[in-house]
DNA sequence: GCAAGGTC
């Protein structure tokens, strides 16, 4: 028997045809400059025996879906005709030379074994490969193979172990090209139809919609709002220090801080009638403060923006870059666990050349080595993203030497003890209100000495105080403040808001939003520094709880208290950014196209297509009609969206 | 001139 094999992509097909032949491998070159068919022997088992087997890859997807010829022009027919306008199929312009490849291949082989990565895209490649070959020999006896990472004797368990193509997976995404396809062309040409007679700055541009774009233009635009729209809310406090030992203790308020002005001084004067308080709780206890997850691309490209001074798409693409020299491993994944299989102390072992972390990687193989914490995300194709090989900085460029040097770190750190300290929390009661002191000594740094984007620094050693004990504090003061606005998003923010709102994939994020910014929708400045609530006194660390209180939603998350370096971007609509959002929500449809709302219903049918609740025509047909409705009352309510584009663009709206 | 998803 001859067996054609066809993975996703060209590393896998190296990596799985190693494992296969046991070394006796014969290499080909292609027409196709980055794909190579791999020729060896190989023992499937029960199923094809043994079989001679060609292995070779396609770049991704090999089709495109387009529209006929006679849907060219913008204005004729009308933009509403795509919604059922005949779609195509066809192998895209740049991969002809691939799909002729697996067609030739085809023609020799009884058997086809595809090997695509195990996601819903995979599983539609999977499809666009077996029509391929189809092509070449339509009486193919195909199958699958089930591999989550390329681990020897995980891909060789695959092999033994082939299944079927699942046609529901296919058909979800097919379900995705088409109405992505229908929707973003039809809105995008009444768009830019409608909105560019308007005169310029609209009538040399392309205004486009597009499922992701939209929404993520709507989280700028959101997040622009509630900073203009946020209104200052006083607050008021009460700080109690004492000093002992020559140390300063601040214990702080358990209301933290209340917005009545009257209230606090009441209980305020009640503190101080009081005169003495009383320690009611002391707790010495071990903390730690855990290691990072294995890597993902999402993470990857959240830290780039904030401490590499990178853009999540300059991380990528050195990212890409790295892993194409063998550096890294693949950089897109969703995997935050490291298989158990994995030897990782070979790969920590590759690290110790260096002279900026290897003492560190000697340390880790001299016992302090520890196994990576497990996520709960697993993308079922791809390990987290790790180190493969040493690289020298010399053989690097800039970009990539930074998101190397994170990568490494990152892994190392993984691969270390969590950093271990003792927290100490006294409480005390002064009068009828709590107030509480906290602090915290680093004992041990283990991972923070090579992951130098975490801080820990900890506190003052706390003095020490006894239960029941009671004593007049030092000074006890009522203190003022004002809440913050929120601050712009970041890009690590509007990273953030789209994974956790399922707008894009890891692979496409920073594309979407490289693509608003194309457009003009938004733009992107420099951070200024900016003060903290008054209210908040620098040196101790703030009261537990939230900060910014009510009235300041959003904005400052545990995460963004890195974030707030000064030279990070923060993202801005333009005036035609805040016009087609601001358009679309005043048109008020039961569903706004600058919500992420939609989306996420198509993420949910795709899901009940392959769960079998629901077919790929059943789903094709709702959401266009869905769509249709929408489009059909933009068309109503046309003037709504010109207005808020006259009162933006043409009006000095928004600065 | 237009989408989003793979990958190089």
């Amino acid at each position: 028997m001859r067996i054609l094999c066809v993975a996703e992509k060209p590393s896998i097909a190296k990596a799985v045809s190693e494992h296969l032949a046991g070394g006796r491998v014969q290499v080909r070159n292609t027409q196709n400059k980055y794909i190579k068919n791999y020729c060896f022997d190989y023992d499937f088992g029960q199923g094809w025996g043994n079989c001679s087997v060609t292995m070779t890859a396609v770049l991704g997807h090999l089709t495109s879906t387009q529209f006929p010829p006679q849907y060219k022009d913008w204005k004729h027919p009308p933009p509403d005709r795509l919604f059922d306008a005949p779609v195509q199929t066809i192998i895209a312009e740049d991969k002809t030379d691939v799909a002729a490849n697996i067609e030739q291949q085809a023609k020799y082989c009884q058997g086809l074994c595809i090997w695509t990565d195990c996601d819903r895209e995979g599983e539609h490649i999977g499809h666009e490969i077996c029509e391929a070959a189809k092509k070449g020999n339509s009486r193919l006896n195909i199958r699958r193979a089930r591999f989550s990472n390329i681990e020897r004797a995980h891909v060789l368990n695959a092999a033994r172990n082939l299944v079927a193509l699942d046609e529901k997976q296919v058909n979800a995404v097919s379900a995705r090209i088409e109405l992505d396809l229908r929707i973003g062309y039809a809105f995008t040409r009444f768009l830019s139809n409608n909105l560019k007679p308007m005169g310029e700055p609209l009538t040399s541009k392309v205004i486009s919609y597009g499922s992701c774009q939209f929404p993520t233009l709507g989280f700028v635009v959101d997040r622009y709002f509630r900073v203009k729209n946020f209104k200052p809310e006083p607050f008021w406090s009460i700080k109690v220090m004492h000093k002992r030992e020559g140390i300063d203790v601040h214990f702080a308020w358990a209301r933290n801080r209340l917005f009545d002005r009257a209230a606090v001084i009441i209980l305020y004067e009640r503190c101080l009638s009081a005169k003495m308080a009383e320690v009611t709780k002391v707790q010495e206890k071990p903390t730690k403060k855990w290691k990072p997850l294995p890597l993902t691309t999402v993470e990857l490209q959240k830290m780039a923006t904030r401490f590499l001074r990178l853009t999540g798409q300059q991380a990528m693409t050195a990212a890409e870059s790295l892993y194409n020299k063998g550096f890294i491993s693949y950089p897109r994944t969703e995997t935050d666990r490291f298989d158990k299989g994995m030897n990782l102390q070979a790969l920590v072992q590759k690290q110790t050349p260096d002279n900026r972390w290897g003492q560190f990687a000697q340390d880790l193989l001299n016992g302090g080595f520890s196994q990576p914490r497990q996520g709960r995300n697993d993308d079922k194709a791809h390990p987290p993203i790790h180190p493969i090989t040493y690289a020298a900085p010399s053989v690097l460029g800039e970009d990539e030497k930074k998101v190397y040097e994170f990568v490494v770190r990152r892994f190392l750190a993984c691969c270390s003890e969590d950093a271990k300290g003792v927290a100490t929390d006294i409480d005390i009661m002064y009068g009828e209100e709590a107030f509480h002191a906290h602090g915290v000594v680093v004992l041990e740094r283990n991972y923070l000495d090579v992951y130098v984007y975490d801080k820990w620094t900890g506190t003052a050693q706390l003095p020490k105080f006894t239960v029941g004990e009671r004593f007049e504090p030092f000074e006890a003061i009522m203190t003022d403040g004002k809440t913050t606005a929120p601050s712009y998003l970041t890009e690590a923010d509007l990273i953030a808001l789209m994974d956790a709102n399922g707008i894009g994939t890891d692979a496409t994020m920073a594309e979407h939003i490289q693509k608003i910014q194309d457009r003009e929708y938004v733009s992107t400045v420099p951070r200024a520094s900016r003060p903290a609530d008054d209210g908040d006194d620098g040196g101790d660390p703030p009261a537990r709880g939230a900060r910014g209180g009510r009235g300041s939603r959003g904005g400052r998350g545990g995460a963004s208290t890195t974030a707030s370096r000064v030279g990070v971007m923060e993202f801005i609509p333009t005036k035609l950014g805040v016009a087609l959002i601001e358009g679309f929500d005043r048109m008020n449809f039961e569903t706004s196209l600058g919500k992420p709302f939609l989306r996420k219903e198509m993420e949910l049918k795709m899901k009940a297509i392959c769960e079998g609740r629901t077919t790929r025509q059943a789903v094709l047909n709702e959401s266009i009609g869905q769509y249709r409705q929408v489009y059909n009352q933009s068309q109503e309510k046309l003037q709504v969206l010109k207005a808020a584009c006259r009162q933006y663009l043409f009006e000095n709206g928004v600065g």
